[in-house]
DNA sequence: GGACGACGAAACGGTTGCGTTCCGTCCTGT
DNA sequence: ACAGGACGGAACGCAACCGTTTCGTCGTCC
């Protein structure tokens, strides 16, 4: 019974999202009496953060392969994977974008983004440190935004496919920027 | 009076996104009749996309400041000025959630976004290649999405604050890594 | 100065959603 | 076998918006 109205509420937010979403098709999508949502959350925007919260609070773990590229790779892969699910690629923009004017969605999604994905950069980047793969000065927080930015940016800004090639060639490139030593501040300032 | 109704589009479209939009908040925010605005505009749709298509159709100058460093940050800068703007940054990720489930408006974003950015790119990399900065085989759309990719991620995705020093460090980055020659693709495929 | 067009305001009937209440049924636990 | 709780369904009054129509008032052009 709760589990098919979460399921109503994921689908819903996908065909319709979070503006557009009434309790009232959740309960019809779910085959169950509006009645029956009202008792288990007093309102649209605490059942959203309820269900949302449940899902995400997966605890990826750190890859291990032995390589910066090779663990990038496998966060990009992962966080493509995710993407590309036809429910969250539509779902994630949408709370995004809600989380501009709502801050307990904004609250809900800075936990689930940023603190787990927090602990992963800084795990990589450890991990390439001891390794003697990059200096030990490498800032975690850059190089997540180096692999996942592009990574979001391809997929939900630009809509365009994103292929093992392309992960290929990401994973690539970021390991070897944060490999590179940092350069001697050449050409400074202003052109 | 076209431009109030334009310019209350603009200001709901902020203020509650375009799923919970209606055409009553549009007139009654501009102060006309809604008849003002069904004379116009034959849906909601089309207003939108009439109105923000008139706003996108800017035409970015290709910089050029004599380094691909300098072009990068230079592009960096204006990208980073239009989303901190407040009523592009509320509504650029609405609209583009939107975008996944109206062809309409996935096609109006794609014109604005993807066709004035390609050129960019391009123009930038086929400096720098002539330049000598970078190889011939530069992948021009990949530069742009190690650019723009993480600095939307930074502020529409993490929602945290971009400072100069985010944005040069970033710079330093993407031009570093693609004028790095192509590695000998050491410890390849898994792991 | 007279005609025409665009305006706002208001109202139309209809739909949807709100949050609540009541009722009759069915399932469960004991 | 019985009691209690959770259920679906229906209806409540209320509000917002839909898209359209009507009407009286301006301003503008010729």
């Amino acid at each position: 019974m709760t589990e098919a109205i979460r399921a109503a509420v994921f689908d819903e937010l996908a065909a319709v999202g979070y503006g557009r979403m009434s309790i009232e098709a959740v309960a019809r999508r779910a085959g169950v009496g509006k009645t029956a949502v009202y008792r288990r959350w007093p309102s649209k925007l605490q059942m959203v953060i309820d269900v949302v919260s449940d899902v995400v609070g997966y605890d990826v773990p750190a890859p291990d392969t032995g390589s910066l590229r090779g663990d990038v790779r496998m966060i990009l892969d992962i966080a493509a994977r995710a993407l590309r699910h036809p429910l969250a690629g539509q779902i994630v923009p949408d709370l995004l974008a809600e989380a501009a004017r709502t801050p307990d969605i904004a609250r809900t999604l800075e936990r689930a983004l940023r603190d787990t994905q927090r602990g992963l950069g800084e795990a990589i980047v450890a991990a390439a440190v001891t390794r003697g793969e990059v200096g030990p000065a490498t800032d975690a927080g850059m190089a997540l935004d180096l692999a996942l930015g592009p990574l979001y940016w391809h997929i939900a800004v630009l809509r365009e496919p994103v292929t093992k090639s392309y992960l290929d060639r990401l994973a690539d490139t970021v390991a070897t920027a944060l490999a590179v030593p940092r350069p001697p501040r050449a050409a400074d300032e202003a052109h």
